[in-house]
DNA sequence: GTGAAAGCGCTAACAG
DNA sequence: CTGTTAGCGCTTTCAC
């Protein structure tokens, strides 16, 4: 390797370690930098990771890397973690409690430096459990830990204001002059659905009206079988917010299978801004939620705590906006009256 | 570790074995097993990645992992992976050669098992050399490497039958009774693309009707702005062939927003199959592809490279169909004519 | 059939 | 400031 262009052994670590963490005369180490660059050098962040017990490497667990929600958080990490030369490990559970668990199991035996879990927890005892478990394995070695989404762990996290944004969403609609604003809200055991579901309840209850809802879980097929329900319930409603994008997609195909329009015969606002949306009509009315900056800022915050900088406040919350575009429409006097 | 429960040394390693290459008492492997169990004994494969110079990981580059196409092939290769033990790891190179060719050198340190092409070859010299050199290096260790799309090296590979999908594509819109049929391609220097255009260039050759093309990248916006080009150009066509169906969502938005109704102006043919088309209006025409299980047939090459098993043909076409849905209708007689 | 030894590539601890 | 030594956890010679 490089030690024998220059003529030192071990020496040659220390005169490439980035935070020169040991005295190294210039001049070995310029022979050394010279050696490196002749012979093509590279570490191996095997051998690396062996000695230290950790590699330069951020586990990032995900539902379903195909949804747009994911895959702009994992995109602004991924980015982020290259920057600080971390390479990311993507897992995709496919919402499986059982498949999450062994791909944090193989990403602890490959000792990643943190883990982030984009994805919200689950209010299951069981499942909370075995976690726990592996956060002890990964603690042991000095892995960093970040949530992405409201969970019970008491983890660092930066996470959506989900709560404040669902009830911006409903207050916009309210304020539309809608009165029977429905929901179509995640699962009832996620804990971001529970937040988006309390923003609404809020805002419905503050305006003294009747909530109305229906679950299901976050994907497109779920969005379409839950405004189903609704109405095969016979539920008269003149808007929804439906708190994810990705179920958006489904509720505006089944409000249109339906003969219903939007905004026409209902407002929707979704939640997310997931990209994509500009290409589907009408656009949606959301709630940006800035996602690949979760991912990054998720990133920023394990490498604060490898590096031992973590700072308080344990949970950030990142600011929503409400973007406004063409599924939201005022109501008329008459039309709020009659509801 | 194990050896301290049992009472042996580095017999436990061959007592653990998979393909027991080493022979060991029935009654040793029992307590080695019991022990492992025991303490709940995981290999580390930062160690056995070091000795045996490869580790139990697979690479795979792709585009863009937001693109439903990629995620399609990573969903059917990550499941494929793991049912024997491996690990994906995912990188996207958002279309920029220098980030890819980052990667590659990051997961060639970290000495993936095998490093699969999910995206399409470039014709640039330049980057043809990069990736040669890169190459060398993954064959030097023993790394398998298979391609998912057409490129110029002469690797093993999975792929689509572009020519055989694009003139399948087109072939139906003839058949329909239009004659001015355009193309919206990818880019001219992806072989992908080429070779969709070439199927669609054959098919008209075979009519005898003159080709009308425009190039864009892969993506919803390029499809609108070449579809734009099309018709500020002011050719007169009755068909479009979109050549991927990323890029289709963006022609049928700027279709739509020209005014033009689909199918009722225009029918439109894609091609990929990416799933979400169920949720758009109207539902789109298109070359199924198979894309998730490209993935597993090309998890399943590497494997069989590996273990020195991989048989010819070098190169394994997947068969393609026409699915018919509503973004397609036959052009009555006189239109035909007038056309 | 089993143990002892060596080494994959790297870095920290300990001399000098 | 630099060289030597040791060891991260594993597997594979080479002896016995």
């Amino acid at each position: 390797m490089a030690r024998l262009a220059g003529v030192s052994a071990a020496t040659a670590s220390r005169a490439l370690a980035s935070p020169r963490r040991h005295p190294v005369a210039e001049t070995t180490r310029g022979r050394v930098e010279a050696a490196a660059v002749e012979l093509g050098y590279r570490p191996n962040p095997l051998a690396r990771g062996l000695r230290a017990r950790r590699t330069s490497t951020i586990g990032v667990m995900v539902h379903d890397v195909g949804d747009g929600y994911f895959a702009e958080i994992v995109r602004g990490a991924t980015a982020e973690a290259a920057r600080a030369g971390f390479l990311t490990m993507v897992c995709s559970s496919d919402r499986d409690p059982a498949t999450e668990l062994r791909y944090v199991d193989t990403l602890i035996d490959h000792r990643v430096a943190a883990l982030l879990f984009a994805g919200g927890g689950l209010r299951d005892r069981a499942y909370q459990q075995a976690i726990a478990d592996r956060v002890a394995g990964l603690a042991s070695y000095g892995a960093a830990i970040v949530a992405l989404a409201p969970r019970v762990e008491r983890w660092p996290a930066e996470v959506t204001d989900n709560r404040g944004g669902a009830r911006l969403a409903t207050q916009h609609l309210l304020g539309l002059g809608h009165r029977r604003v429905a929901l179509v809200t995640g699962p009832d055991n996620v804990h971001t659905s529970r937040d988006r579901a309390a923003g609404y309840l809020a805002a419905m209850r503050a305006a003294r009206l009747a909530p109305v809802a229906e679950a299901g879980t976050f994907t497109p097929e779920a969005g379409a079988a839950a405004t189903g329900r609704l109405l095969d319930r016979g539920e008269r409603f003149t808007a929804l917010f439906v708190a994810s994008d990705t179920m958006a997609v489904g509720v505006l195909t089944e409000l249109r299978r339906r003969g219903l329009s939007v905004p026409g015969d209902v407002s929707v606002v979704g939640f997310g801004d997931v990209p994509g949306w500009e290409f589907r009509t009408p656009p949606l009315t959301t709630i940006r939620s800035g996602l690949a900056q979760i991912g990054v800022a998720g990133v920023r915050r394990a490498l604060a705590q490898l590096e031992g900088r973590d700072r308080p406040p344990r949970v950030r919350v990142h600011r929503v906006e409400l973007v406004v575009r063409e599924s939201t429409r005022a109501l008329a006097r008459a039309e709020t009256a009659a509801g």
